[in-house]
DNA sequence: ATATAATTGGT
DNA sequence: CCAATTATA
């Protein structure tokens, strides 16, 4: 019987796996997973990624029966070599879109040939493929809108999910004379402090906990997703991006989910959240898209104008740096945000652009900072998302917030935290103060400060920034590189 | 060519 | 009102 190699990499699933489907019909399925440690430093995964992936393997590994094949190194060589010691002529893979992903997989991709092996690249992760989606000039858009609805919903609807029982698995004899082979222990990917402890009440790592996020999605949320997605105190948004991005659930299985579960409904309201949520899977896709064709967005300004932005890094700014990473910044909202990302690896898609805005706009730090924290923290960390997010904050990047628009952390807290109770959940040193100065303890009279037990300086920090005069300050750098060709 | 819509905002 | 850029009519 013919054996077939699937490569598992960012599609750690069973369900809806075109890679797995095609090996299926060829025959007897070796399911591989290999920690690639020759990744660039910039995708090279940070500590919470680590923590999810190390759980989406177990749970892979259980649905493959214990089967999955374990291998840390290099896959340019580990690949070639396995094929030849299971004797596989098929191998089979679902596609990166990571610049560095795609070189190394193309090389595979030569070597294999070369060793008359056929190898298969499938779309398991994208809605529609970044090459076909084209302005009619034959170049990339670079507005979201544009490319949403011209570029991908005019054109043939995303793959539907298919179907992917009956493995049946290779030869368990079968013998690797050159490579270790691992447990999944073995690659070390928990943390050695123990930060994750809340990761586990948040996140169920594994198929089937994509699958009950998803449904839950559908039955409780969406028809709110509207407004309620941007209330950081309710859970309103999917919770699917660690899964998306892992591949534990595929984005067609989420797309056409929703699509059927509401075909037929009439209520706009209801319509209306549908209508939101895929255009947020289409946000995911434009930020693919940009990476696909634009590379160096990773680690540079997609508007070179900003390469002589006055980025501050002196020592105050090392400083206020550390602050918004632990959470100390005195501005409620940030704090609030930024120890919910190192509590549970996760933080509200509101506050992410709250935090975001006030590192790059008011502290006037290079966004590449907070993408690296973000990228180490975030067990959803994702280079495309990422990035484009980042530099989407930044003003820097496609389809950008003007740089002159700066959030006001004060009245982003008032408008979509009012009661203040996503701050009071990180932030409990603030749970007795009143609504009206929850989002600026500052501005609370001494007696009220009192009242409810905090000194400024102790309990809670003082604003390491002047909202206003930090605004003006980003305003006067952004004028500077305006002019700049 | 030139106008207009679109882009998770603040004063 | 402020203001930058892109895609398309």
């Amino acid at each position: 019987m013919t054996q077939a190699l699937v490569w598992f990499r960012q599609d750690l699933r069973i369900k809806d796996n075109p890679a797995l489907a095609n090996a299926n019909q060829i025959g007897n399925v070796l399911p591989v997973y290999i920690f690639d440690d020759t990744v660039p430093e910039e995708g090279s995964m940070g500590g919470a990624s680590r923590w999810f992936l190390h759980h989406a393997l177990e749970s892979l590994n259980k649905a493959l029966d214990n089967k999955l094949l374990i291998f840390k190194g290099d896959p340019k060589e580990i690949i070639p070599s396995l094929c030849k010691s299971a004797q596989c002529q098929h191998v089979f893979w679902n596609r990166m879109y990571e610049p560095w992903a795609i070189s190394r997989d193309s090389i595979i991709k030569t070597t294999l040939k070369s060793m008359d092996i056929n190898a298969t690249s499938s779309n398991g992760s994208l809605l529609w493929e970044p090459m076909s989606v084209l302005k009619k000039d034959g170049t990339p858009y670079k507005v979201y809108t544009p490319f949403y609805k011209n570029g991908c919903l005019k054109q043939a609807p995303p793959r539907y999910p298919v179907n992917t029982h009956h493995t049946k698995f290779a030869e368990s004899s079968v013998e690797f004379p050159d490579l270790a082979r691992l447990t999944i222990s073995d690659l070390q990917l928990l943390p050695k402090i123990k930060w994750d402890e809340k990761f586990y009440e948040m996140w169920d790592v594994s198929e089937n906990g994509a699958q009950d996020k998803l449904a839950h999605f559908i039955t409780s949320s969406i028809d709110n997703y509207d407004e309620q997605r941007n209330i950081p105190s309710v859970e309103g948004t999917s919770l699917l991006s660690p899964y998306l991005h892992f591949g534990l659930i595929s984005p067609n299985q989420t797309w056409y989910a929703v699509v059927d579960a509401f075909e037929g409904i009439d209520s706009a309201k209801e319509r209306k959240g549908v209508g939101v949520y895929l255009s947020e899977l289409g946000w995911r896709e434009f930020s693919y898209y940009l990476l696909f064709h634009f590379n160096h967005i990773q680690r540079e300004n997609f508007n070179s104008k900003f390469n002589i932005f006055p980025w501050k890094n002196d020592t105050q700014s090392k400083q206020d740096l550390t602050a918004w990473q632990t959470g100390n910044t005195g501005i409620p909202i940030v704090d609030a945000g930024m120890r919910e990302l190192y509590k549970t690896g996760y933080m509200h898609n509101r506050v992410r652009m709250i935090v975001g805005s006030f590192l790059v706009k008011n502290l006037l730090i290079d966004w590449r900072r907070g993408e690296r924290w973000f990228w180490d923290c975030l067990v959803d960390a994702d280079t495309a998302s990422n990035a484009a997010g980042w530099q989407w904050v930044a003003g820097s990047g496609a389809d950008a917030a003007p740089f002159f628009r700066i959030f006001n952390p004060i009245l982003q807290g008032e408008k979509f935290d009012k009661q203040g109770e996503y701050v009071k959940t990180y932030c409990p040193e603030l749970s007795n103060l009143p609504n009206k100065y929850i989002h600026k303890p500052w501005d609370a009279p001494p007696i009220i400060l009192a009242e409810a037990g905090i000194t400024l300086g102790e309990d809670y920090p003082h604003p390491i920034a002047d909202l206003s005069a930090t605004r003006k300050r980003a305003l006067d750098a952004y004028s500077s590189i305006k002019k700049a060709v």
